[in-house]
DNA sequence: TGTCAACTGTCAGCGGCTGACATTAGCCTC
DNA sequence: GAGGCTAATGTCAGCCGCTGACAGTTGACA
């Protein structure tokens, strides 16, 4: 049982959280202030920072959950299964179970329209890219485990996760610069380009 | 001719560039205040700004030059070669010819040790990143025009141009936290990482 | 109930960055 | 070569993100 005191805390992250993410959503990142914030849940902006390292975080906060999952998935995959493969299906299988991540602290819409706003968001878009590659540190060291490498002496590990995660990155942007902003938008482009990229590296682009 | 304004103005930035890079590299990105590098060059704080949109663009200046070059050096790259291998040759060339575009604003060793100073600060490798990503949108372009391709149609060159940056960075990530810090290293293990990056993809890691 | 510790508020201050306005100094024309 | 024009710089005031220090408040727990 959790303590009433922790729970106090925990339900003023999750305001600040939910309110940061309302107002950058529709009033955008840079137009909106960490006092906005704390004024919007009647706190302290002192007390802001101490719940957040600062306004990227929380900014990145929803992402976060839903990338620690994504790994958790992955290490939970058969060890039979090849490492490339083993990333597929987390990804995907990340993608069907959303909601039993997100909802209980946002709308999935609301999730969708701040993943919009942190690729349309320069300063953003760097902390963001900056995570993904500590992300690809983590699935480097998962993945050579699984195969009994050593992540420091076989490069193959960080390479496979490096591709992988470049393939992803240019889904997340065509998914958020294209029309459909669905969740099913975004689990077909992922099945798409994952299936392209083998063809993309090896043969001609002329001879389709 | 240039006039005797746009030498000044070309000699203050250059003064302010050297400055920063050189208090950046000995005493740390965060421990140099923009005051600082102001000073050091006899200029005020307004100044830096008007030659620099914020701290960190001095700090990218150097890396800017290399990544421009390499842009033209893949534009230049015979129409008939393979995409990925124009981009390897570019690459290549890109470091046997850093002499002459780095050495007429600081030692190369500077450069490099600058380098190390952007892997190893945060907010300055998210940054690099997100620039990465702007070069990569650029590159996909440039390789969908040699192949007389659209590229928002077809995926093929942003899936290739993000596998080819992503090993690039693992490449760079290797050099740059391991102990052979000369640009032969560099150039050696980007070949090596290239040519590990089609095994790591296929082949099963257990049988070597 | 009283002590301790955690959470919060207040205040002062630093550093990055910007707009507005005044000043200097190279440029260009008559 | 004296004038006006304009680009480059300096000065000043101020916003915003962020932090340390100190004080007040409120749960936790004996």
């Amino acid at each position: 049982m959790e303590t009433l005191r922790e729970r106090k805390k925990q339900r003023t992250r999750d305001a600040l959280l939910r309110a940061a993410v309302e107002l950058f959503t529709t009033r955008g990142y840079e137009q909106t202030t960490v006092d906005d914030i704390a004024e919007a849940v009647e706190v302290s902006q002192r007390t802001f920072f101490r719940h957040f390292a600062g306004k990227e975080e929380a900014a990145l906060a929803l992402q976060e959950l839903v990338v620690a999952r994504f790994v958790e998935a992955v290490r939970a995959r058969p060890a039979a299964e090849a490492p490339l493969e083993a990333l597929r299906q987390a990804v995907l299988q990340g993608w069907e179970t959303l909601n039993e991540v997100i909802e209980s602290v946002v709308p999935v819409e609301t999730y969708l329209r701040m993943y919009r706003v942190v690729e349309s968001t320069p300063v953003l878009l760097a902390a963001h890219l900056r995570r993904d590659m500590e992300t690809e540190d983590t699935l480097a060291r998962v993945l050579a485990e699984r195969e009994g490498l050593d992540v420091d002496a076989d490069p193959r590990p960080r390479l496979a996760v490096a591709v992988f995660g470049g393939v992803m990155r240019v889904t997340e942007r065509a998914w958020s610069t294209g029309e459909d902003f669905s969740l099913e938008a975004m689990r077909e482009l992922t099945i798409s380009y994952l299936e392209q990229v083998g063809p993309a590296l090896t043969e001609s682009w002329r001879t389709r």
